[in-house]
RNA sequence: GCACCCGUAGCUCAAUUGGAUAGAGUGUCUGGCUACGAACCAGAAGGUUGGAGGUUCGAGUCCUCCCGGGUGUACCA
């Protein structure tokens, strides 16, 4: 469906197109929602803009545009203000047909692509060596989100997990793991180790204690490369026990994500220095392989002067891996910023060899988590946070809020359900909340606060939205699109248009692959919906039954909507909390 | 040294990609539950957007130079 925004603006282009050569570029955006309601709801800043290539006055050119422009049916009388602005306000009836018609839409009058892509989204991708840590939620969320809003746009989302199975690390686990449970070779199905962590420190500390295990364990990574089938068979009891474990945390954030380890891409890795070097893309310096790249001081290498291969070989042949064989026609790679220059050679090389097409390659960096101190999140003795100890952490604090801020709408049975949800929720929150490229500071405390920006929040609105109709006998949802709204008060009106604006909000949302930009949307959305709860009464005594439908509905609606955003980061919203 | 990112209210963060008076949350102050969820709402105070130039109708945003912080920078990923 159209929005007011969109509808809007095509009468603009319309008008422009009149004033303009036929091959001129219109100026984009045409119109932008104003930030002063003063200003009506949306502006046209064109004028300004054009008063160069038109050598005219700009408000001139804004007279020009108004006189052109055919505002019939759509709003009100189009005001030109300061230098050239033009305001534009919309008709009352419009906002209530436009909410009607995304009332009666399953996808809230979301469309989907008109030519939807098969896109690989790489994300998370864990080393296999260790247990999951702090370093790998913002991965692991944000790509779960981003595979969301592409998921629900209609493309077909590979979630591609690429995790570190391979490497010299694995000789010292591999050995070590030998040597201590030989049994589990034997019998795969029960082996298991309680904690990651702990046996890599076992491990290390064997390792550096004894000569003859460092021997052991590099004999072991010769052995691994050349496919000594019973090195393979400890490597994989290895990596299914770790992606066990890796699993266990992607239930708890309720991901999906398929595994394709490093290792899958062994065999090409010969081959793509053999091509890049063919190509004489890449050249030898210092005895290594190498691809040199304009801008950048200092070579990708492909291959070692020791002839072992390295991550850049890896992420190149799964780059043509997924292009030729996947048939992917977009990668998105969700890694930490720092990654930012390696990405950018690994893509400016796959794309002068073919592999893939230009603009298919993206790089989602984001910053990091940082602790109050403004330090990289670690534990109080500066050690890494687990991943699991970090959810069980956010699990137990938002168990002690639940329960200290009690609940008419829950019994005690309900507590842990309900509070595991708001734990995973705001940890998801938090995060998402913030602009993915920058770093920021994580806080339990303003995570599970009570009052603020938090998904407790919206949870919270939610819950609202759907037991206003409890009083009455009403499910609201059946409200939603069957009854004619009546906008009555200014809270009402400008939760509508607010309302309206989620179509305006989401093109840019994906677009952009920015969860914080949709956050943000559901908070004004939630705050708009608060101010319509306290000015406007549903079952008080002498409240028009048409009025009390509207209000149901506008609030079935919200909830819907706020459902849907949640969704969108992987947060299923409660009933009652 | 070179490259990239960042510097915005006391604190944590935004700013529709160059638009009007830079916005939220938190904290501080004032007020509000006989109406349905107060984990809420209404209002007040709080700013030389690190600094200096420049580009133009208009700059937090673009260009140059400083200051301060972070990250990367040849065989880890």
């Amino acid at each position: 469906m159209q929005s007011p925004k969109s509808l809007l603006s095509r009468r603009i282009e319309s008008a422009l197109r009149t004033l303009l050569p036929a091959d001129a570029e219109l100026p984009f955006p045409l119109i932008v929602p104003t930030q002063n309601p003063d200003f009506g709801d949306f502006q046209c800043n064109a004028a300004m803009g054009l008063a160069r290539v038109l050598r005219k006055a700009p408000r001139q050119i804004a007279q020009d545009i108004v006189a052109a422009l055919d505002v019939a049916g759509l709003c009100a009388e189009p005001e030109i203000a300061g230098p050239g602005f033009i305001n534009l306000r919309i008709n009352p009836d419009v906002t209530v047909s436009c909410l009607q018609e995304m009332s009666q839409d399953q996808r809230l009058g979301l469309p989907t692509v008109a030519e939807p892509q098969s896109i690989v989204v790489d994300f998370s991708g864990p080393n296999l060596a260790k247990e999951m840590h702090v370093g790998h939620l913002r991965s692991t969320i944000i790509g779960d989100s981003i595979c969301r809003f592409l998921e629900f746009e209609g493309h077909a989302v590979s979630r591609m997990n690429h995790v570190g199975d391979w490497g010299t690390q694995f000789g010292m686990l591999l050995h070590y793991l030998r040597t201590t449970q030989p049994e589990a070779i034997e019998q795969p199905d029960s082996f298991a180790i309680d904690d990651l962590e702990t046996f890599y420190r076992e491990a290390k500390l064997a390792f550096d204690a004894s000569d003859e295990f460092k021997t052991a364990a590099r004999k072991v990574v010769v052995e691994l490369q050349a496919g000594d089938p019973d090195i393979l068979a400890i490597w994989r009891v290895f990596c299914e026990e770790s992606l066990r474990h890796c699993h266990a945390i992607y239930k708890r954030l309720d991901i999906k994500i398929e595994d394709r380890g490093e290792s899958a891409y062994n065999d090409a890795l010969k081959g793509i220095v053999d091509s890049l070097q063919e190509a004489e893309i890449a050249e030898i310096s210092q005895g290594a392989v190498c691809v040199f790249i304009e801008g950048y001081e200092t070579p990708m290498l492909v291959q070692k002067s020791d002839g072992g291969y390295i991550y850049a070989t890896t992420d190149l042949a799964a780059i043509r891996h997924r292009i030729q064989v996947q048939e992917a026609d977009q990668v998105i790679y969700v890694t930490d910023a720092r990654q930012h220059e390696h990405f950018d050679k690994a893509f400016q090389t796959a794309e002068r060899m073919g592999w893939a097409p230009a603009d298919a390659l993206r790089h989602v960096g984001f910053g990091m988590m940082l602790g109050a101190d403004g330090k990289p999140f670690k534990t109080r003795t500066g050690g890494t946070v687990k991943l699991k100890d970090l959810l069980q952490e956010a699990e137990e604090q938002a168990f002690t809020v639940t329960r200290e801020l009690g609940s008419d709408h829950l019994t005690e049975e309900d507590l842990p359900a309900v509070s595991r949800t708001i734990g995973i929720a705001s940890v998801k929150y938090a995060d998402l909340l913030h602009a993915v490229g920058t770093d920021y500071r994580f806080s339990w405390e303003k995570m599970l606060s009570k009052d603020g920006n938090t998904a407790v929040y919206l949870l919270m609105t939610y819950a609202r939205t759907r037991s206003l109709g409890t009083k009455g006998g009403i499910d609201v949802q059946n409200l939603v699109g069957t009854v004619p709204f009546l906008l009555e008060t200014p809270q009402e009106q400008k939760l509508a248009k607010k309302l309206l604006a989620t179509l305006d909000v989401w093109p840019q949302v994906v677009g952009e692959l920015a969860p914080n930009v949709l956050l943000q949307h559901l908070y004004e959305l939630s705050q708009d919906f608060s101010g319509v709860w306290n000015a406007c009464p549903v079952w008080k005594d002498g409240v028009d039954p048409a009025v009390r439908d509207s209000r149901l509905a506008i609030a079935g609606l919200l909830g819907n909507v706020i459902a849907w955003g949640l969704n969108m980061i992987g947060v299923e919203p409660l009933e009652r909390m």
